[in-house]
DNA sequence: AACTAAGCCAACCGCAGCCAA
DNA sequence: ATTGGCTGCGGTTGGCTTAGT
């Protein structure tokens, strides 16, 4: 049966989002919650697709969306439940409060991949690579887009079962999974790791960046730059960069009446209404309950520009 | 300073699964 | 049991940024 595609494309908007995008779905979720993702382009006088605007909200706009590159734990987090559960991103995700999938595969091929090689872990297999006198180097680097032929071809649900199913391999994590989805980690792939030990122990960096402290990430504002005047629409009305993310640009801030001295939660009540603020106070992901996240992420920043209200206003 | 290559990430595409009619 | 609509997921791509020459 043929499936129609999910949205009429004619005249549908695609590519970056702009501030007034942002704004628009904001405020529309602020308003109607989230539902019927077909039907909130329309009424949220968007020209995207549903489809585009659930991704723009689930990995960019949630309140409860933590940025910034993954800390040293969430990234053996994602080693260990990447061996258990293959690319399922999405499931990955779920075990780590405000974090996409989509960042979480992003982050595993252009970060983790290569520090699995490094340590001469196949980040497929999450067992050791041949060695180098086996296989010559430049072929088997997968970073050329060359995959080294066998270990054999798997489909992705067999890559995954296979992951999931055997469980004694030397470096594999053994979590033992009840029925209630528990995870029981009892050892992790890197317990039993000798080769490249001291890279373990001290060089597992997480690219040189410090995680940052909650102290720092929250700005007084007490020193708003003297930014060009905010009315100006030059700069700030324009698409956000891919850089700064933008989802947030100094026009969006000013429409949404942000304070120059603020609360997180503050803002948070005057963007989202309690009742969408308070479905995030517990977060439940598999059997693993958090902290309320938005006391555990007062406020999310990173490197991000588009975070950095203080300046910006 | 200019050019090129590599890295990175937001967004798109298409399929699978779920569910209601 | 079948059909059709919707959402979620994973793979892929386009374009911007950064590093190297």
């Amino acid at each position: 049966m043929g499936r129609q595609p999910c949205c009429d494309k004619v005249g549908l908007k695609k590519g970056p989002w702009t501030a007034e995008e942002d704004k628009k779905l904001i405020n529309f979720i602020r308003t109607n919650g989230q539902c019927c993702w077909r039907a909130v382009p329309k009424l949220a006088g968007l020209l995207r697709c549903g489809k585009s605007c659930r991704l723009r909200w689930t990995n960019y706009l949630r309140p409860d969306l933590k940025r910034g590159l993954l800390s040293e734990s969430e990234e053996k987090m994602v080693i260990d439940l990447h061996a258990q559960l293959g690319n399922r991103w999405s499931k990955i995700a779920s075990h780590l409060p405000g974090r996409t999938d989509n960042e979480i595969k992003n982050h595993w091929n252009t970060h983790i991949k290569k520090k699995l090689r490094k340590m001469g872990i196949d980040p497929l297999t999450h067992k050791p690579l041949p060695t180098p006198t086996t296989i010559p180097s430049p072929e088997n680097d997968q970073d050329c887009g060359i995959e080294p032929p066998p270990p054999p071809p798997a489909t992705e649900s067999e890559q995954s079962k296979e992951v999931v199913e055997v469980v004694d391999t030397p470096l594999q994590s053994t979590i033992t999974e009840s029925k209630d989805g528990d995870k029981n980690r009892a050892t992790s792939p890197f317990d039993s790791m000798d080769v490249n030990n001291d890279f373990v122990n001290n060089d597992f960096c997480i690219d040189e960046i410090p995680v940052i402290e909650p102290h720092e990430i929250l700005m007084p504002c007490e020193n708003p730059s003297p930014s060009p005047s905010s009315s100006s629409s030059s700069a700030s009305a324009t698409a956000p960069t891919s850089s700064s993310g933008g989802s947030f640009s100094s026009n969006l801030l000013e429409d949404l009446e942000f304070a120059t001295t603020f609360d997180y939660n503050e803002i948070l009540s005057s963007i989202w209404d309690d009742d969408f603020t308070s479905s995030l106070d517990v977060y439940n992901t598999d059997g693993i309950t958090v902290e309320p996240l938005l006391m555990q992420f007062p406020l999310m920043v990173s490197d991000d520009e588009s975070w950095k209200f203080d300046s910006i206003m």
